[in-house]
Parts: structure tokens; sequence; C-alpha cells
DNA sequence: CTGCAGATTGAGCATTATGCACCCCACTCC
DNA sequence: GGAGTGGGGTGCATAATGCTCAATCTGCAG
């Protein structure tokens, strides 16, 4: 369902603008990326129709909602019920995503947890699914490297 | 660093009605959640302050600039050399996040390619870093629950 | 080389939003 | 009772937005 579309360097200098300020108008944007503001205005409304932007809740730190631990859950799941495993996942408040691998393990569960004891509890919601074979728990300890995509717009601005 | 700072109700409903339209002006979001216009101002102005909100970038899909897959690499070091092994991964423009973990791994590296040999060559950059032992690639294959925090969300606002 | 379609730009204009200051009120904690 | 905190209301000058129109400026096919 996403993006057809493909960002070009003008595409890639207007969201590093907006990296370096989310905040900053359209008028702001143009000014640093020395675009004109029509055209900032129209790239902008194209890439979000294009739903080239992710949702907003993606800069929403789980910490400051009072849950600071997280944890990658990987999962082996009995192949067939994929799908059922998936809708249970889902209505676990604490899982932030799941991801569907090939290799090691079958899914990828990314949680939340207010504190040990609550990672453990959801360990166990998670390990109590249907379908669910096996999980292993690794607590997230330190961000090394914060997520970024400047590198990649970077090549993309030459 | 990081948020010293704990949402409450109506950080909430403020996030929330963000999350539902991103661009949404302050005006737009006193009226959604019921607030007045001035404490929507100051409780998004407290929130950046404390940087309770994470970078745009988050938001910016690789897949839309020429990235498609996503892998998670599981990376076992050599412990005394961690932070030089953070430093070269911080290197590689494909590396999207590096978390340090508790568990099977001692990193996670979240990695974006532009094809399946793009991946294997960014696949053996980071098994060609000085003080890395073992690498495992693991495939992106699909989203089953894309990032989410409304949940959370949902709790806090009751 | 010529010409076309799409993108970029500059300008204008009515409408809204912003940032800030000031004040008031309700609630809580001493 | 008094001080402190946080939400709400109003006003105002300045700035941004959304939109349209017309004029270049591309890239590219013929």
């Amino acid at each position: 369902m996403p993006s057809t579309h493909r960002a070009d360097r003008i595409d890639a200098r207007i969201l590093t603008a907006l990296s370096d300020d989310p905040r900053a108008t359209v008028m702001a944007v143009a000014e640093r990326t020395g675009l004109s503001r029509n055209t900032v205005q129209a790239r902008l409304s194209k890439l979000d129709d294009a739903g080239a932007l992710r949702s907003f809740e993606r800069r929403i730190d789980p910490a400051v909602l009072g849950y600071p631990l997280q944890a990658y859950v990987l999962t082996n799941v009995t192949q067939r019920k994929l799908d059922r495993v998936g809708a249970a996942l889902d209505a676990i408040p604490e899982v932030l995503e799941v991801h569907g691998l090939s290799g090691v393990a079958d899914l990828l569960v990314h949680v939340a947890a207010k504190d040990a004891d609550d990672l453990y509890r959801v360990a166990g919601d998670i390990l109590n699914i249907k379908g669910v074979k096996r999980t292993t728990t690794a607590l997230v300890m330190r961000e090394m490297v914060d997520y970024r995509v400047r590198p990649l717009l970077d090549t993309i601005a030459e």
C-alpha cells in the first residue's frame, strides 16, 4: 500500500530541513532549502498524499508515557497460526510493533514496560498466546545509534 | 538526557490529537481536545523543551528513499570493543539504528537496503568490523503491527 | 533543433494562526 | 488564610497559510 513515491534531491532537502526543525513552518523550510514557498508546499502535500511520512506516533517516546523499559521478544510460532498470533499481539497495549521475519525467529516483537516486573508480565502474556512455541527476550540496555535516516538523505541530496 | 518529563492525561490527549493529524495547528489541536489554545501551546513547548518528542527522522520511511528492504542483524561482539563497534556501525549509512541488548545477542542492528544484493553487502560490512564475532541476519518480511503507542496513550487518557 | 508537459517561481490577497502579555479562577499544599 | 500551580479567556501585532494566476525553466521526445 505505501510509496509508489520516490524522493528525489529536492524532497531530500526538504526532509532534511524538517529533521533539523520538525516544527518549522513551510516558510522556514523554503528559506532553509533555498526553494520557493510554492515548491515546498507542493512537495509536502504530495509527500503526505502519497503517505510517504509515517505516523506521528513514531516520535512519541514510550518513556515519556511511563514505560521506560524496552525489549525485543524473538518469537517462534506455529506457522499456520501466524495471523492469529499477530492479532493477539495487537491486542496487548505494551506491544509497540511486530515484524514478521525470515531467519532465526518468526516474529520480532518490540515491547515497552513500566519496570522489570511489568516486562516479565508482558513477556508471559506473549508466551501464553496460542500458537506461540517459544520466546527469547532481549532487554534494550542502550541506544547506541538512535534511529536516523540522515546518511541516506545525504546520499540522495549528493 | 531525556525525559524527566512524564505525560499526564492532558498531554496524552494532545499527543493523540497530533497522531490523528500530524500537521494540525495548535488551534486545531485545541479544538479537537477541548482545551484552550493557551494550554495546548504551553504543553507543547514544555514537551519539546523537555525533549519528549523524538526526531522527525522517525517518520521518514526508508522505502521512500529507495531502500525498500529492511533487516535486523543480531550481532555478537568482543565485549571490550563495544564502543568501537558502535562507532563503526554509526559510519555505515544503511544502519538505521543500533540497540545494545542483554540476552541472545549483544547488539540489534536495524538496517535498510536497496535490494537483496545490497543487503548482502551491508551485512558483510557489519561482519567485517573489527570486534564483531558473529552475526545473524533476519529479513523483515512483513509489518504485522506498525509502530504505535495509541494503546498506551489511551490508558493514560483513561 | 523545436516544442511540449510538468515543475518551479514570484506575486498578490483574504483568512488564520502564532507568540506573547495580562488577568482571572480553581485547586492544592502548608 | 496565603502562596503556588496550572488551566482558561482576551487582545493585538506579526507572520504563516491556502489559493490562484502568469511567467519562466526544466527534461525529453520527435
